[in-house]
RNA sequence: GGGUCGCUAGCUCAACGGCAGAGCAACGGCCUCUUAAGCCGCAGGUUGUGGGUUCGAAUCCCACGCGACCCA
């Protein structure tokens, strides 16, 4: 009954004659009484990868007697007189459906011959090889599971239009096994991530993704609105101010991997959401944070590459540990040929900058100034993987100040092929401090930074409950998931990357 | 924000001031071992949108839209 508007609601849409033939198609399936979004067919017992995995030693010409039932997507048909040589697509592969007209009734033969590339269907048979080695299933039944109205891509350039590949992303993991590869290696490397922190205790948690105010980074948040309690609020820009509310609470090892909000531009490595993978430790400070990533690293490359070198552009990457610490004033000084640090005389670092065509915003100090010179000078040429580690207390409001060096932080950055992977410190706990550190950024905001963070006092009331010594890391998921999979855009990491509406 | 490039059949691409084409897919045939099958035949277009120049525009000019890359 439900399956006539089906076709009666779409009929105008027919757009061209390819849609409008298989919505013929599809009204003769109809006039037959059957059913082309059947629903209750046996599922498929075999994968296109088992079967290649069982039998894939057998000679040519050979039949087994073994019977097997695969689903799937009809790829390609190739038709040679009264036999059809089809290419079933499955999430683990391909599978070659060999028919002879004999073999099937002349009804089903004619509907088999009715089969559209794109189809989706479940079929039954013996396991085969064809005279020419070809692993297929011999076909003695099988069913349309669902019809296509669409046609698919070319079969051998697939789709190479990136707008129509990230619009229409599943057009893309049909026809192209590189988006599958990456869709796959990605879900490998989270879970990798996640059981890396798992395995050493951390208790895997959700804090709001809402918030009445955002902190944990600096960064312009996304603005939303809560009808029933009628407040402004806002996407996180990161989960760390809560996840260290749970410190304090005494959940001692806790991490998070989801999606952050950031509301800037987009380009080749920023996502306006991406996911990040952040993680507390009681009784860690940043050397313990790193060497954390360092494993946490190590066991994902070696579940997801089963190496400890990766492949990336026209470089090798070796993964192995350690990685080299560097401190930030070191890399700059060797860049600007002069010995310069976060406590510098703040007019000669002024004079640097503009040297080095910086522009020199009002209320930059020293340390602020020195970070600048490092993301322009030092950070593009960084290979790695490295840790560059003493960020100056300027820029770095949540991390403890350095237990020796003046006007640093214990804080790091890991940068691996020249991106910022991850970011983390030993957590600043002492609350006088926190609140002299927001309210420095207070100052900075009014003169104009709307990205400087706020004052939080809700979470500065949880820190004067006491928090322990405590490390903490953000891991840049997606950026780690392109540095493994060999690709330099966010978009082709992130399934549905954002693009301005067409 | 600036610059460069791109947008042509369902897909991949030609044509670059003179009849808008090919391959794949589709459609109609032939073929019992194909592997991007092959062969014969037949169809398929608001050339991103809007304006302009010209006897004539996919092509040149302007604006806009979407995207890619580079720069800030």
């Amino acid at each position: 009954m439900s399956d006539e508007p089906t076709v009666e609601e779409t009929h105008e849409e027919e757009t061209n004659r390819l849609v409008a033939i298989r919505r013929g198609k599809l009204r003769a399936i109809l006039d037959e009484g059957r059913d082309p979004f059947p629903v209750g067919l046996a599922a498929p017992t075999d994968t296109a990868a088992e079967l290649h995995a069982t039998h894939g030693g057998l000679g040519p010409g050979e039949e087994t007697g073994i019977a097997a039932r695969v689903g799937g997507r009809i790829i390609n048909i190739r038709s040679f007189g009264k036999l059809r040589f089809a290419v079933l697509q499955d999430p683990t592969g391909t599978i070659q459906l060999f028919v002879a007209k004999g073999a099937l009734s002349e009804d089903d033969f004619a509907r088999f011959d009715a089969l559209d590339h794109g189809d989706l269907v479940v079929a039954d048979g013996e396991v085969m090889t064809t005279k020419k080695g070809e692993l297929s299933l011999k076909v003695t039944s099988f069913e349309l599971a669902a019809k296509s109205l669409r046609p698919l891509p070319d079969k051998w350039h697939g789709l190479q239009d990136k707008q129509t590949r990230f619009r229409r992303r599943y057009l893309d993991l049909i026809v192209n096994e590189d988006a599958r590869r990456i869709a796959v290696a990605r879900a490998r490397i989270v879970a990798a991530l996640r059981k890396a922190y798992a395995d050493e205790g951390y208790l895997e948690v959700e804090t709001p993704m809402l918030q009445v105010q955002p902190g944990g980074a600096i960064a312009r948040p996304f603005t939303t609105h809560h009808n029933a309690l009628d407040i402004d609020m806002y996407l996180r820009i990161a989960p760390e101010l809560y996840l260290k509310r749970l410190v304090v609470g005494g959940l001692d090892r806790v991490f998070e991997v989801n999606r952050n909000f950031r509301n800037e531009g987009i380009d080749q490595t920023h996502n306006p959401e991406f996911t990040m993978l952040e993680a507390y430790a009681a009784w860690y400070d940043a050397e313990d944070v790193m060497a954390m990533c360092e494993r946490a690293i190590a066991s994902v490359a070696t579940e997801v590459l089963d190496s400890m070198t990766v492949e990336f552009g026209d470089t090798t990457l070796d993964l192995t540990a350690p990685w080299p610490r560097r401190p930030m004033a070191d890399l700059v000084s060797a860049a600007v040929g002069e010995a310069v640090s976060a406590v510098t005389p703040v007019e000669q670092m002024e004079a640097l900058a503009e040297h080095h065509g910086i522009e020199v915003k009002p209320g930059w100090g020293s340390g602020k100034l020195l970070t600048e010179l490092f993301e322009e000078l030092v950070e593009p040429h960084l290979v790695g993987p490295v840790f560059v580690v003493d960020y100056p207390v300027e820029t770095s409001p949540l991390a403890r100040v350095h237990r020796e060096k003046e006007g640093v932080t214990e804080r790091f950055e890991l940068f691996i092929g020249g991106w910022e992977i991850a970011n983390g410190f030993t957590e600043l706990n002492d609350p006088i401090d926190q609140r002299r550190r927001f309210e420095a950024q207070a100052a900075v905001r009014d003169l104009g930074d709307d990205e400087a963070h706020v004052i939080d006092e809700d979470y500065l009331l949880a820190l004067e409950h006491g928090m322990p010594p405590t490390g903490g890391i953000g891991i840049g998921v997606d950026r780690l998931v392109m540095l493994l999979t060999n690709t330099t855009s966010i978009r082709e990491v992130v399934l549905f990357p954002h693009l301005r509406p067409e």
